[in-house]
DNA sequence: CACGTCGCTCAACGCGTGTAGAGTGAGCGA
DNA sequence: TCGCTCACTCTACACGCGTTGAGCGACGTG
């Protein structure tokens, strides 16, 4: 058997075990956050020296950084963020990138960083196509829902969240993204969505 | 002058000393969470040898399930839990057995148990005032959404919620409460969605 | 005033961590 | 086939952590 498989050569093995590694520290980085994860640990899974992962990426807190960039196929269609996922209530399979993200964001001060800057950038997207005063603290709020149900979900596995239809978690986002708040005593104008397609 | 303040007796002296050291690791774990934090930096803060922290708490782990428990006065009316300052949108001088709390849920696994069981409580609660048939998930949804809002504002300091009025904010959930969710086959609405980039 | 109690500090331990550098053996070019 | 390159492992170091037990000095009681 010539085989299809070629046999693979020495830069190309390289790259692999660089790949191996950098998803097993996603996956540990995702589990434990930042700042609990080990180097150890991380080379454990990916069935590597401990040593092998920094000489691929220097220091843990490079290899964090690199775990932590979005997925390329994310970013690919119209939406540059973590939030893609987030924002389109894609509420299965969040990716351990995205995970690492989130389960570090309170504890990592980089990733911190990274996620405020992701939120600040979602909610411009969103205020633009809200209308009113408030429109931009509103898209903030609506952001940071989003993010508070996906934690809820993914992190914390809150029972109610975990088992729910998808369907209706976006349809209840639909809602409010239609729904300018009622800025005054004036109670809620549930018309501003016209349903009905 | 004999003073109005008495002097303190050595039980005295030593439960303000127990008091300081609490409110110090509260401190810490508030703005570390739970694993980053160290003994060593509460005592510190607290102006205490580190070792004298253990005598009065035992462990660390100790400390800190007794540091993030909710303060008595919150639980006092009505509202048995930490998400009393979140439910009812209290957005500032958020507690720092709360922030605590908030700030370790997704890397310790005692406060992310202790925090899921508030969530469970007040989606519980609050599913009760909701009618309709996905009442529970619509308010766990709510209550994880507050949750969201509370970290962006306290933890990430997102600048769109850091120094928006509370009021806003408040009209803007108090919206959702109202709000049944459209449940129809096809309600996805997918222009009321501003597309990315 | 003497003495024991007790709140507190000091010094040290074992452990797990991130990281560095020497060593090793298989793969590739000549 | 020779010999060098290089992907990888082994060993070790320094550091900061939680935790412990002995020591000390002031306070309160007889």
């Amino acid at each position: 058997m010539e085989s299809d498989v070629t046999k693979p050569t020495r830069a190309e093995k390289r790259a692999a075990t660089a790949a191996r590694i950098l998803e097993a520290a996603q996956q540990e980085f995702a589990e434990h956050g930042a700042e609990n994860a080990t180097i150890r640990a991380i080379g454990r899974r990916a069935g590597v020296d401990p040593s092998l992962v920094l000489q691929h990426y220097g220091s843990k807190q490079a290899l964090f950084g690199i775990a932590v960039r979005p997925a390329e196929d994310l970013v690919a269609d119209e939406v540059p963020s973590h939030l893609a996922e987030v924002l389109r209530l894609r509420l299965d399979d969040l990716p351990s990138s995205t995970r690492a993200l989130l389960r570090s964001m309170l504890t990592s001060p980089e990733a911190g960083r990274v996620m405020s800057e992701y939120l600040q950038e979602r909610t411009a997207n969103l205020a633009q196509a809200l209308d009113g005063d408030d429109a931009e603290v509103r898209a903030a709020i609506v952001v940071s829902s989003i993010m508070g149900v996906t934690i809820a979900r993914h992190l914390l596995d809150l029972p109610a969240l975990a088992d729910a239809d998808p369907a209706v978690v976006d349809a209840v986002v639909e809602g409010w993204l239609g729904d300018p708040a009622p800025r005054s005593p004036t109670p809620r104008r549930r018309d501003a969505v016209p349903d009905g397609s």
